[in-house]
RNA sequence: GCCCCCAUCGGCUAGCGGCCUAGGCCUCCGCCCUUUCAAGGCGGCAACACGGGUUCGAAUCCCGUUGGGGGUACCA
C-alpha cells in the first residue's frame, strides 16, 4: 500500500523549530518511500487560528523546502462534514449529546481529583431519558457531542519509535467531539480527517502520544482501519522545558533571518531524535532523503541547541560553490534590505573571502563592510594597536613597500609585506595586525592580502596613513 | 491526584548481552598553521541517574526508586 502521510498544524501562533521538524521527518519520510505528504491547517479554533499563522507558516514550509502533495486544506471549511459525521454517530447510537454545564463538569472533575479517581466524564448525559432530553431542549440548554468509548478492554498501538504502548478503555471517558457552537474538537476533526485523506502513517510529536486513544476511538466507531503511529521525542529549550517564545531563537523565521541555509536546517533539524549512524554529521538533503528511516528515531526528548546549528549552517555555506555562495549571499543582504546589495559586483568580489570564515551570512556585514565604504574603527582594535610599540616601525615599512608596488595584486602584496618583516625582523603576526586594524578597523577580519588587494592601492595607503596619524596623536 | 512516555559526556547522539578501560559531532580548554580570527589541523576535559534482580557476562533484558517530560479542556 503506498504510503501517505501529513502535517497538520494548527495556525494559532508561530511555527516554531518543533513543528518544522515534525514536518521535515514527514516529508523525509514521504518522500524517501515514494509516499505522499498532504498539507492541512487544523483551524477549529476560531479564537485562536489566524490567516496570519496560516502564512508564516506556509513561508516557513516554503523556505525550508518542504513542498507537499495534497493541500493546503483548512478544516475550517469543512465543518458540515463534522457535523454531518457527528450527527451519524448519534444516530448509531455511537455518540450523544451532552446537555452538562462547564459548572457541573467543573465540580465532577474537582471532586474525582479529590477523590484520587481519573478524571473522567461520568457519561451521565448518556443514559438521559427521552424525556430528560427533551426537558433540556425546551429549556434551551446548549448541548455538545461526546463520542461513546466502550469501557471494556483496553487500546493497544504498536508505535514504530515507540513499541507497544497501551491503555485501559475504561480511563478513557466519553470525550467531546463537538462543541455546543458545533465546531469539531481537534480529537475528532483530526482523525476525520486522516481517515477521509487516507493516511497510513501518523508521524508527530510525543506530545500527542496520550491522546491517541481518544482517536483511535474514532477511527473504530467510523469503521475505519487504523494508520500506523509514529510519536517523536519532544524538543525542549535549553531549560530542558517545551519549547516556547520563551525560549527566543526558535522562530524558523529568525534563523532565515540571520542567514542559515535551509540546508542546514534541514541537517540540524533531522539530527534532533534522528541519526544515521555513529559517525556521519554534516548532511545533505538527498543524503537525508535517501537515509532516513522512522526506525532510527529515538525516544528520549532531545535540547535544541543553537550552537550546534551555527556550526552546520558554517559546513553548509562552505559546501557552496563560489558561484551559490555569491548567490545566497547577494539575496540574503536583498532580502534584510542592506545597503551593501547596491552593490552586486562589490558583493561577487568580496564572497570568496569570506566563504571560508561566516558561520552566518548576517555577519557578512560586519566582517567585510570595510570593503563597502569608509572604515569605523573598534575601540578595541585601536587600543591594541595603540599599545604595541612595534607598530609604528611595522607601519612605516609596510607602507613603504606597498608605495614602491609595481603591482597590486594579493600574490605580490603578500611577497612585499613578508620582505618587509625581514627587513624589520618583525614577526608577521606583529607586522600584520596593525595594518588589519587599519584598512579594517577591527581584528576580525578576511584575509589580509586579498583584502588589500580588494580595497587598491590609493584606498589602502589611506587608511594605513590615516592610522600611522591616530598613533601620533595618542601615542 | 490519575494515565502515558523518557533516562549514556554541558548539548546532539552511537550502542539493540561479550567488539565498551563506552565511539562520533557541537561547546569549552590547550597547541599548530613564522597573519588577527569566528576558517583549517592536532590534542584534551567530560557520561552509562540510583537500587535490586536475570545471566558465565549488562550501558544494553526485567522490577523498583528518583528525576524529567507530556496528557488529563466544549486548546491543538
Amino acid at each position: 500500500m503506498p504510503i501517505k502521510v501529513r502535517f497538520p498544524p494548527s495556525p494559532t501562533g508561530l511555527l516554531h523549530v518543533g513543528s518544522a521538524r515534525t514536518a521535515l521527518y514527514n516529508w523525509l519520510f514521504a518522500r524517501h518511500t515514494g509516499g505522499t505528504l498532504v498539507l492541512r491547517f487544523e483551524d477549529t479554533d476560531r479564537a485562536r487560528s489566524t490567516d496570519e499563522a496560516i502564512e508564516q507558516a506556509l513561508r516557513v514550509l516554503e523556505w525550508l523546502g518542504i513542498d507537499w502533495d495534497e493541500g493546503p486544506t483548512r478544516q475550517s471549511e469543512r465543518m458540515d462534514v463534522y457535523r454531518e459525521t457527528a450527527e451519524r454517530l448519534i444516530s448509531e447510537g455511537k455518540a450523544y449529546r451532552c446537555y452538562c454545564t462547564p459548572a457541573e463538569l467543573d465540580e465532577e472533575r474537582t471532586r474525582r481529583q479529590k477523590a484520587g479517581e481519573p478524571v473522567i466524564y461520568s457519561g451521565r448525559c448518556r443514559r438521559l431519558t427521552a424525556v430528560e432530553r427533551d426537558a433540556f431542549e425546551a429549556e434551551g440548554r446548549p448541548s455538545a457531542v461526546r463520542l461513546h468509548v466502550d469501557p471494556a478492554g483496553e487500546t493497544v498501538i504498536e508505535d514504530v519509535v515507540r513499541g507497544t504502548v497501551r491503555w485501559e478503555n475504561a480511563l478513557l471517558g466519553d470525550h467531546i467531539i463537538l462543541r455546543s457552537d458545533g465546531t469539531p474538537t481537534y480529537q475528532f476533526a483530526n482523525p476525520v480527517d486522516d481517515i477521509a485523506d487516507g493516511i497510513t502513517h501518523v508521524v508527530r510529536g510525543e506530545d500527542l502520544l496520550s491522546s491517541t486513544p481518544r482517536q483511535l476511538a474514532a477511527y473504530r466507531a467510523l469503521g475505519a482501519p487504523e494508520p500506523v503511529f509514529a510519536h517523536l521525542p519532544m524538543i525542549l529549550g535549553p531549560d530542558k522545558k517545551k519549547l516556547s517564545k520563551r525560549h527566543g531563537a526558535v522562530s524558523v523565521e529568525e534563523f532565515r533571518d540571520r542567514g542559515y541555509l535551509p540546508s542546514a536546517m534541514r541537517n540540524y533539524l533531522a539530527l534532533i531524535g534522528w541519526s544515521f549512524d555513529d559517525k556521519t554529521t554534516v548532511m545533505t538533503t538527498p543524503e537525508l532523503i535517501e537515509r532516513f528511516s522512522l526506525e532510527r528515531v529515538n525516544t528520549s526528548p532531545g535540547v535544541f541547541d543553537p550552537a550546534k546549528l551555527e556550526w552546520l549552517n558554517g559546513e553548509h555555506l562552505r559546501m557552496l560553490t563560489p558561484e551559490e555562495y555569491v548567490r545566497e549571499l547577494q539575496s540574503y543582504l536583498e532580502r534584510v534590505g542592506s545597503p551593501l546589495a547596491q552593490h552586486p559586483e562589490r558583493v561577487a568580489e568580496v564572497a570568496p573571502i569570506v566563504q571560508e570564515k561566516l558561520r552566518e551570512l548576517a555577519q557578512f556585514e560586519s566582517f567585510a563592510g570595510f570593503l563597502f565604504g569608509p572604515v569605523t574603527y573598534e575601540d578595541e582594535a585601536v587600543r591594541r594597536v595603540v599599545d604595541d610599540p612595534d607598530a609604528p616601525r611595522a607601519v612605516e615599512s609596510a607602507k613603504a613597500s606597498l608605495e614602491a608596488l609595481p603591482e597590486w595584486t594579493a600574490a605580490a602584496i603578500e611577497e612585499a609585506l613578508r620582505a618587509a618583516c625581514h627587513e624589520t625582523g618583525l614577526k608577521p603576526r606583529v607586522l600584520f595586525f596593525p595594518l588589519r586594524v587599519a584598512i579594517s578597523g577591527r581584528t576580525v577580519a578576511p584575509g589580509l592580502f586579498e583584502s588589500l588587494e580588494l580595497l587598491g592601492r590609493d584606498e589602502s595607503l589611506a587608511r594605513i596613513d590615516a592610522l600611522g596619524r591616530k598613533f601620533t596623536l595618542e601615542g
